[in-house]
DNA sequence: GTCTATAATGAGATAGAC
DNA sequence: GTCTATCTCATTATAGAC
């Protein structure tokens, strides 16, 4: 049981994005985010009152984590380019769960395309300010989101990341 | 009118195409979709029995989509991986519309995402072929898979395909 | 080949008890 | 803060007329 408000809140997160990552959008219906949490809708209903409502914790929270992510890119000092690229095909982390519902969302909600927009020029700014080559820094970003587009589709990216470091290397990174 | 049951069944395709790319799966409904085809959602079903059978049509009509793009991708010869990456980008093509309604229904239906794989391996094949070099080819689709995802959400993708051609000159392609 | 009418289901949302 | 019960509406699908 959630001692308090905000744990079932994010307990809601949660069941909503895992559940629009595996089914989708029409997988992610009310009744099947309460019974993933473990609540009833009616619970559901008096933390987020409307599936609108929900979708807006879920695209608030992806700020936040990424936020958190660019700060650990840069904490990745000179390998920050290659750290960019490793985590883009990471799956089952909290950002990357939290991306993937963003994307399945985006698909007809626009706060979701802007949530995403954000999160792309967030990144791009963190590659720039470190490659200080936006030629670079835009080309790495697009092989990022290529592995993490293929890797929402059931295509493991661990082969392609190490065509991709081949290529860099070639290229002095 | 259409005049046989082909153009009406292609006129229903391009309508769940168009649906499916503007407003997402919740938009495409059979009603949405014989409106937008302008006929009666009974003569609709008089074609595709059921949302699946359509949702079969339109995967199927992709395969096919596809293998015309492979044969315009050899006839470009040398520029082969640059009429990949300029054609990657583009928006309103009869192959791009099917793509992203693929890409929409990959996100709950394991057939579109057994055809988006097929995609990618047709056009992988083509680019290894013609660069004799994985690794340039692999980095080149993840490009391509990256303009396309970004601008499936609104972002033109003409600076980054700028950018990306840069990068490529360094690696004197 | 296309239509209307309607059945059956499942969705989001509200009301009120505990 | 969480529950059950219920309302309303949209969606898929069927039946049968034209």
């Amino acid at each position: 049981m959630a001692r308090n408000s905000t744990d079932t809140k994010e307990k809601l997160l949660d069941a909503f994005d895992i559940l629009l990552d595996k089914q989708g959008i029409s997988g992610a219906t009310l009744d099947a985010v309460a019974a993933k949490a473990g609540v009833s809708k009616g619970g559901l209903l008096y933390h987020y009152g409307s599936k609108a409502e929900l979708i807006k914790g879920s695209l608030e929270r992806l700020d936040r984590l990424v936020d958190e992510d660019v700060e650990s890119m840069k904490a990745a000092g000179e390998r920050l380019h290659l750290y960019y690229l490793e985590t883009s095909a990471e799956i089952g982390t909290p950002l990357d769960r939290s991306l993937i519902a963003a994307s399945c969302l985006a698909q007809e909600n626009d706060e979701a395309k802007s949530a995403l927009r954000r999160t792309r020029e967030a990144w791009f700014n963190a590659l720039n300010n470190h490659l200080g080559d936006a030629d670079m820094a835009m080309t790495i970003q697009l092989i990022g989101d290529g592995m993490y587009f293929n890797q929402n589709f059931g295509l493991s990216q661990d082969e392609a990341l190490a065509h991709v470091k081949n290529v860099l290397a070639r290229l002095g990174l």
